[in-house]
RNA sequence: GUGGGUGUAGCUCAGUUGGUCAGAGCGUCUGGUUGUGGCCCAGAAGGUCGAGGGUUCAAGUCCCUUCACUCACCCCA
């Protein structure tokens, strides 16, 4: 029996490596423009740090969790009580009043795997610390547009507010009692949710739920008035910035800790995974976990789907050169040569490769050409006793004749190879 | 945890009502006269048809079981 990865854990082969690296060396571009500094966290913690933050009753906690029961450790579910974490154990508060901070990795969730879902599976998480200004909402979205459009990826903001610890109470019971006069009319589903989640009703997908909740009443209709406030803040300076939105009033946050302002980008082409990055504000988050009374916001962004939406789009690549030279060496001196001219080149910065299996010249050629390399260098019994070798330009099929040495080989490519620094 | 779909060469897939059905394309390798890639041509390697059991003279093809993958529900990025 072969032996297989674990259900819902994926290689990332080469040829999809480029494709992620272009991801992140975007959000890295991105992130260090709005001024936000990477930080990185382990992937374990103590169990009892997720229980608390990401709510103890919901279905993550519950029955989603990678733990060692016996060492009450658990491999992250998400990364912001990670970050949390950190930021209340190294005291970040005290060394700058509002701090950005961003990280990327895997994260670890025991559900059923399906179309941009996985059991391991990778997010960037941004995380502002220390402001409650809703610019900051505003901003953080603008930024999440903005690291969309340079991926050349469309995917539209819904936005809503899930009010506060003063406000929520009351509307959650007058929500309890629209859907009580109704829970006949529901799903099981939705039955379920009313005495679990009773807001996750209203995101429900079944059509007769959805015309049931749709005179529901609406978490944004029923603010306190510096929620309310701070909503039509957000809205402002959205529109100031010139992001484009729409207000969601259904949507509905899994997690325990958010407050106020939460959103999403979604979009049509994942399947039934619409949410392509997801985040919100968590005032009382920070204090929850023992540490000072600061307010966060934050949004996670899911890589996998990502990914899927940059190769959905239809931007070809190309592929790209593997190797700037690859030496063919014929019979054992010749390979002899270029086996030190090989290593030589590299250190002289150029990538450089060749056949280490005494293949016919033909099959050589074969290899450089799979490689993309931009020029072949034969060598030969003839040139090593003409000290000279013909460099073969793989695009144009022109060869010239070079001293056979390191520098004046070396020295050519270099002059002749975009891409490359120094 | 629940439901649907699919499992045939490295990859993408054909395989009619059970009877040369073990195939194609791509990829890989070799060759198409001496030491030159792409295109073309020729040839080769590569599969216990997911696994186990059953029906039958005969099973990728029918039945059962099982495993895996996948999509969806739940939930969620």
């Amino acid at each position: 029996m072969k032996i297989k990865a674990l259900n819902g854990f994926k290689d990332i082969l080469p040829e999809d490596v480029g494709i992620w690296r272009r991801v992140e060396d975007v959000v890295r571009d991105v992130l260090e423009r709005f001024h936000f500094a990477e930080i990185r966290l382990p992937i374990l913690e103590k169990t009892e740090l997720f229980a608390r933050s990401i709510g103890a009753d919901t279905d993550i906690v519950e029955k989603e969790m990678y733990t060692f029961t016996d060492k009450q450790v658990t491999m992250r579910p998400e990364a912001t009580a990670s970050l949390m974490r950190a930021y209340i154990e190294h005291s970040m508060h005290a060394a700058r009043p509002v701090q950005r901070l961003f990280t990327i990795g895997p994260m670890f969730r025991h559900e059923r795997p399906q179309k941009g879902r996985l059991r391991q599976f990778h997010q960037l998480d941004v995380e502002v610390l220390g402001s409650s200004s809703y610019r900051l909402d505003a901003e953080l979205m603008s930024l999440g547009s903005l690291l969309f459009a340079e991926l050349g990826v469309s995917a539209s903001l819904e936005i809503n507010s899930l009010g506060c610890p003063d406000c929520r109470p009351a509307y959650r019971r007058q929500l309890l009692e629209f859907i009580g006069d109704r829970i006949g009319q529901l799903c099981s589903d939705c039955r379920r949710r009313s005495l679990t989640n009773p807001l996750r009703v209203l995101d429900c997908k079944k059509d007769g739920c959805r015309q049931q909740v749709a005179q529901a009443p609406s978490l944004i209709d029923h603010l306190c008035p510096a929620c309310a406030d701070h909503f039509s803040g957000v809205r402002d300076s959205l529109e100031r910035l010139s992001v484009p939105y729409s207000v969601n009033k259904f949507m509905v946050r899994g997690l325990d800790y958010y407050v106020r302002t939460t959103f999403e980008f979604v979009t049509d082409r994942l399947g039934s995974q619409a949410a392509v990055c997801a985040g919100g504000r968590y005032d009382g988050l920070i204090e929850m976990l023992g540490g000072p009374k600061i307010p966060g916001i934050g949004f996670a962004m899911g890589l996998e789907r990502l990914v899927l939406l940059l190769k959905s789009s239809d931007q070809t690549p190309g592929q790209a050169a593997e190797i700037d030279v690859f030496v063919a060496g014929l019979g054992e001196r010749g390979s002899g040569y270029g086996f030190a001219l090989v290593d030589g080149l590299r250190r002289d910065g150029l990538r450089a490769d060749m056949d280490l299996d005494g293949k016919s010249l033909k099959s050589q050629m074969k290899q450089a050409d799979k490689a993309g390399s931009r020029f072949v260098l034969i060598i030969g019994d003839q040139e090593l006793a003409g000290r000279r070798a013909p460099l073969r330009d793989m695009a144009t099929g022109e060869q010239v004749e070079l001293a056979l040495d390191l520098e004046s080989i070396s020295t050519y490519i270099k002059e002749r190879s975009s891409g490359l620094d120094g």
